[in-house]
RNA sequence: GGAGCUGUAGUGUAGCGGUUAACAUGCCGGCCUGUCAAGCCGGAGAUCGCGGGUUCAAUUCCCGUCAGCUCCGCCA
């Protein structure tokens, strides 16, 4: 027998057509002479019918089966009649009468319900991952990913994109994330590390002449998870020859307004705005704003100057800021702005200066500091209204920034104002270097291949943090997405960066060698990006965390609950490795011998 | 590494210093020929995450631990 239709796909079209249908049972309705089954496929539901009257055989066989069996029939589409058409179903108005009957495997009862919107435990669903993943809305996400990736694949290929592979078992290299490490048997005592992304192999690919290419590409880092973190993820991963920036956001803007056109019909606004570092930084005290609602930041350093409040004043004097947001229409209880108050100074702040707006005007503790002018200016300043609240953080600018910037989504959230378009921006002009007062030198913030703005590779030693990077991020709903940028293509500049990084000619020789001398072959100048699929994907499909888009994600610990990994291995496994375990003491009684 | 939240039949929840640990659903059995969240009747099912402490008595209070989730650090 074989399957000749989905159940999903039925159609009063096929009215009198014999089918033959496998899946799994949804649900058996028996009812003593007549049993009904909603047989599922990944298409859908349909509706079953066994007669007895019409064979005792296989309606005994019928009354054997439950849930999730998986079973193959035979028999003839048919019409329902009027009263008992299923409008919910989209098979409602037929159903099938089996004349044959196959229990093809049987099934223990379930530990989750395989449908939609359940509300169980993420523990379970991620051990028995393939009984959720047959629940509808995980097949829809499966189908959507899939979708995905293939409008990706055909966008670049119709680009002039070649999708090339890069090694996953690679050389570990400094900076960035803490790598995954595999062992090598044959050369004792060292160690591929699994890519944190294909960057160098990509430049090396440019090197070679390939001109454009891309890869979906699987990339491991070994650091604490997040809801958008997983220690293994898939990033687009694309690099191009003789391309400046905006070349590079162009194609991207295309490629997105494409999938989001192709894959769920939606209309995406683009050119996407353009938004420089500082800018971002200032305006929403965050590089990846939400752009989806206002809450502004505003500087009123100038207008409080000469005030007589302290807070404000002594930050002034001690080079800070003070800056605040008007929480437009929040109407707070005394409650609510005394929790801002508390979430603030969790967040880095000594601690929040409010107003009030009333239909006087403003009204706070600290009303007696200020002018009445001052306070009218401010007001005005703040474009203050009855119902306004007007909150001030005076600290350094990074701190003022970073806690209004928090401050700033969480009352978006709280005062329900972030609309649900999907809202694309860049952030540019990043600088090419912070400095680290932990490691005492200075660091990459994109990595070390990224080239500076042209006209910035002057200020290189004697101004380095004032270096703007050819680099962008892309931001979606105050989610980073991606990130690239032009790269360094001469050696001699790449030498001075990682230079500038604290590396010696011979730990750069020793590391970067292989690029370093690539550069020296007729490396066109390239650029290229990398987007998170995951969290692209996540946030096409309004999903809560990665997690949901992905097949069989890791926990919170990096653990499979499915498999079980990261699990022991035996002792010959290591002894071939040539390695030994150290374990920090600790009691563990037989932890040994698991193996997968 | 740090903080917070959660953990009670298969599942989702309730509960309380002393109970026969409750409800819904699922499961098992019976009845039932038009249901589609089928219905009716009956039944089984819980070492209250684990360990320790306080107490005459702990699922309940305290400490620790494990697991999951969220956030901070970390993530070129």
């Amino acid at each position: 027998m074989k399957k000749t239709h989905s159940c999903g796909t039925l159609t009063a079209d096929q009215m009198g057509e014999k089918v033959s249908l496998m899946g799994w049972v949804q649900r058996r309705r028996d009812h003593g002479g007549i049993i009904f089954i909603d047989l599922r496929d990944r298409t859908g539901l349909i509706q079953v019918v066994f007669d007895q009257e019409k064979s005792k055989e296989i309606f005994h066989l019928a009354e054997s089966i439950r849930n999730e069996y998986v079973v193959a029939v035979e028999g003839e589409i048919s019409p329902r009649s009027q009263e008992t058409i299923n409008p919910k179903l989209t098979t409602g108005e037929i159903e099938v009468f089996v004349d044959s009957l196959t229990i093809l495997n049987s099934s223990k009862t379930p530990p989750i319900y395989i449908e939609n919107d359940i509300d169980v435990d993420e523990n379970l669903r991620l051990k028995y991952r393939y009984l959720d993943l047959r629940r509808p809305e995980m097949q829809e996400k499966l189908f959507l990913r899939h979708k995905i990736i293939k409008n990706i694949r055909d966008f670049l290929d119709l680009e002039g994109f070649w999708e090339i592979e890069t090694p996953v078992l690679t050389r570990s290299t400094p900076e960035g994330a803490r790598d995954y490490l595999v062992p090598s048997r044959v050369k004792s005592g060292s160690f591929f590390a699994l890519p944190q992304s294909p960057q160098l192999f990509k430049q090396l690919l440019m090197v070679a002449g390939t001109e454009k290419y891309f890869q979906i590409a699987r990339c491991f880092r070994d650091e604490d998870l997040r809801a958008d973190r997983q220690p293994e993820f898939t990033q687009l991963d694309m690099e191009m020859s003789f391309v400046n920036s905006e070349d590079i956001m162009n194609i991207v803007e295309k490629l997105i307004v494409d999938i989001f056109k192709k894959v769920l019909g939606k209309e995406v606004k683009y050119p996407f705005l353009r938004l420089p570092y500082r800018e971002a930084m200032s305006r929403f005290g965050t590089d990846k704003p939400d752009t989806r609602f206002g809450l502004e930041i505003q500087d009123i350093s100038k207008l409080v100057a000469d005030s007589e409040f302290k807070v404000f004043t002594g930050a002034l004097a001690s080079g800070g800021v003070v800056r605040g947001i008007n929480a437009k229409g929040a109407s707070f209880s005394r409650k609510e702005v005394d929790d801002l108050t508390e979430l603030s100074i969790k967040l880095g702040a000594k601690g929040l200066a409010w107003f009030m707006v009333g239909p006087e005007g403003l009204k706070s503790p600290i009303n007696k500091f200020f002018k009445t002018e001052q306070l009218e200016e401010l007001s005005q300043k703040m474009n203050a209204e009855d119902g306004d609240l007007l909150i001030f953080v005076a600290d350094s600018q990074k701190v003022a920034e970073e806690v209004l910037g928090r401050l700033r989504v969480h009352l978006g959230e709280k005062l329900n104002l972030i609309s649900e378009e999907d809202n694309f921006l860049w952030v540019t002009d990043f600088p090419l270097l912070s400095f680290d007062d932990g490691e005492k030198r200075y660091v990459s913030n994109h990595h070390p291949f990224t080239s500076p703005v042209e006209e910035d590779i002057n200020l290189l030693e004697e101004e380095p943090l004032s270096a703007r990077a050819q680099a962008y991020d892309l931001v979606l709903n105050g989610v980073e997405i991606g990130g690239g940028s032009i790269r360094i293509h001469r050696r001699e500049l790449q030498e001075r960066l990682l230079k500038l990084l604290g590396f010696t000619q011979e730990e750069s020789y020793e590391k970067f060698g292989f690029l370093l001398q690539a550069f020296e072959y007729g490396t066109p100048p390239h650029g290229g990006i990398a987007l998170g699929l995951d969290r692209l994907i996540m946030l096409m499909l309004k999903a809560r965390s990665i997690r949901e888009v992905i097949p069989f994600p890791k926990t919170a610990s990096a653990s499979c609950l499915l498999t079980d990994a990261p699990a022991p291995v035996n002792t010959e496994q290591l002894d071939e490795l040539f390695l030994r375990l150290e374990l920090p003491e600790k009691e563990d009684d037989e932890s040994e011998e698991k193996g997968c």
